[in-house]
DNA sequence: TATATGTTTCAATATTTATTGAAAGTTTAG
DNA sequence: CTAAACTTTCAATAAATATTGAAACATATA
């Protein structure tokens, strides 16, 4: 396989994966687009590379800037914007489950946390089942996101030290 | 709130959060149903607790049973299938994490191990940054996969106890 | 200031994904 | 064996989501 090719087909696997995980096929392919450019691009060539309009192009580079993932670069001499991708991955990693424990697990908790506050007789067995389900549920999701705060505050030598040895 | 809304708030929070996930919402929502359900439920139960059709119960049923969240259960002297869900938090989790570990991660892996073999002159800046950025990645990649299989295959004990510890 | 260059917005449209429901298939009891 | 009870399938349809493209907006240059 060529560089072209790879390239290519980087971007599309790229894509498949966001989109099963939640996120918009065509910002995936930006982000893969960007991850593995030699130089900053404009929103035109991304536009052909990716063969999308230049509303598409826009919304989905504004959204990625606002996860972290991309940034806007400028370049002397240039009216256009430059967009660049952080390349790291182990930060490209931790941004995302940022943004996600932010946008999808922090209003799950809020909800649990109201849950377990259901009135009713706590004597009644359905009631101490399901408060009891709930508080489980919280439990470990308080633990999931304890885990991933560390993580996100980590250094990335970090985890490829002491956390890898701890796992094995 | 009372039993019942708090539960109908459980079940509707559940969907969305799966569905931001990459989870049908409909699948997400059995599960939660189940999750909380006192008894285990026939497919006719299921269908008026979420109002939804007897073909959409079916194949959200069989997937979630596919996905080892959900089990049919024998019920003595009936005709009717039950289902039941896995209430262990833990296992709950590790399941999915399975199971979306097999289904995308493994994928992706796939390809990127195809994408080291790009041809070209290894001295080519290009060639060279491409494959040193997808080398990242699978390393990456790489270490997730074991702390993941290393969960997977721990106790809940485990997990509550040395795991917790470690990362205060 | 006028014009060209570049960016953003958003209603219309296309695409993808989920759901229905009725027919076909299967199993059990008598 | 056969009728009733129950489950599965899948083409048609509905709903959700993404994309386009042209007009409005913004900014730099001459």
């Amino acid at each position: 396989m060529n560089l072209t090719d790879a390239k290519a087909q980087f971007i599309q696997s790229w894509g498949i994966m966001g989109s099963q995980w939640g996120i918009n096929r065509t910002m995936a392919q930006i982000h893969a687009l960007l991850i593995i450019a030699a130089h900053p691009l404009t929103a035109e060539e991304i536009m052909e590379q990716l063969s999308i309009s230049r509303g598409n192009t826009n919304m989905n580079v504004r959204e990625l800037i606002d996860w972290g993932l991309l940034q806007k670069v400028i370049v002397p001499g240039e009216r256009k914007e430059f967009f660049t991708a952080e390349k790291d991955i182990w930060k490209v990693a931790t941004l995302i489950m940022y943004q996600r424990k932010k946008r999808e697990l922090d209003p799950m908790v809020k909800v649990l946390n109201q849950l377990s506050e259901v009135e009713g007789d706590k004597n009644d067995a359905d009631v101490k089942a399901f408060t009891e389900t709930i508080g489980n549920i919280k439990k470990f999701t308080g633990q999931a996101e304890k885990t991933l705060d560390t993580m996100i505050k980590a250094e990335e030598n970090w985890f490829w030290s002491s956390f890898l040895k701890l796992f094995k």
